[in-house]
DNA sequence: ATAGATCTCCGGCAGC
DNA sequence: TGCTGCCGGAGATCTA
């Protein structure tokens, strides 16, 4: 599941790899990733053309040339992968981008729960996805008092708040209980009663296992590849996601596994308590 | 107006 | 080997 890191991941090698190259092959597939006003658009607008930036914003990326924004999410089980070589496509790829050099970009879905969408050069708060979007959690602009205001209005647990894009961007169910065993909060805990010290806890763990999933490539659980098909490596530093019935890397505890919300939810019941 | 609950999409995979 | 049910981001829809 890509998450702001996995994302970021991705955004960064690309940034490296597809920058400044003619695109001069397009084919895509399927009408349910790419829908067909899109489709046109893709076929029509970015052939001859070269993405000269390519921007994150919460679990969304952003390829953008001189006209134009294409706009990614991932969903599930998304991959955007750069070969040198040209490449058969696999049975799921819905994107196939290739470059003058003979290197391809290819975007690959196999449940479909992502999406790409063309938009002319617009500023990012004018792309509908985006403008729904709040805080980056990254950017050192979310304030202790605005964050208590926003979570003062949740009667809903946490975890399930600090999941929601429309209020912090590019959290979820994977780094939502790592950032909550960080702080040493409970999931379960209505967000309004969060203490003054807990607020704090939560935005430094915010940054602190971001960055360092960031820094580690991501988390492969089970299929997150990054743009050159290399799996992450913050799975092996995952405190709790994944790791039911293993002692508490903190206390005595054991890890349990429980249902929030309809998700996985991975916490020690030792240190991490209401 | 707004928060919250529920439903939907899809296919890999666990479990039987 | 083959079948069934589970899971999940985010938008839509409904309720309170």
């Amino acid at each position: 599941m890509p998450e702001l890191p996995e994302v970021e991941t991705i955004r960064s090698a690309l940034a490296r790899l597809v920058l400044g190259k003619r695109i001069c092959q397009v084919r895509v597939a399927g009408k349910r990733v790419i829908d067909p006003l899109t489709k046109k658009h893709i076929r029509k607008e970015i052939l001859d053309h070269r993405f000269v930036t390519c921007l994150r914003r919460g679990k969304y990326l952003i390829l953008q040339g001189k006209d134009f924004s294409l706009l990614f999410h991932l969903g599930m089980s998304g991959s955007l992968i750069f070969f040198p070589k040209s490449k058969t496509p696999g049975k799921h790829t819905h994107l196939l981008i290739r470059f003058h050099d003979g290197s391809e970009l290819h975007y690959a879905d196999p449940r479909t729960f992502g999406r790409i969408r063309f938009y002319p050069l617009l500023p990012l708060e004018r792309i509908p996805e985006l403008s729904r979007l709040g805080w980056e959690p990254l950017d050192g602009g979310i304030s202790l008092s605005e964050l208590g205001k926003a979570f003062k209005r949740r009667s809903a647990p946490i975890k399930q708040v600090i999941m929601d894009q429309r209020l912090i961007a590019g959290i979820g169910n994977i780094y939502a209980s790592e950032i909550l065993f960080d702080s040493s909060i409970d999931p379960w805990k209505p967000a309004r009663d969060l203490t003054r010290p807990e607020l704090g806890r939560l935005r430094r763990a915010m940054e602190r296992v971001l960055s360092a999933a960031i820094d580690e490539g991501g988390t492969s659980i089970i299929s997150f590849q990054d743009a050159e098909g290399r799996r992450g490596g913050h799975q092996n530093s995952l405190q709790v996601y994944s790791r039911i019935e293993s002692p508490c890397p903190r206390c005595e505890g054991i890890i349990l596994k429980r249902n929030l919300g309809g998700r996985a939810t991975y916490y020690c019941p030792g240190c991490q308590r209401k």
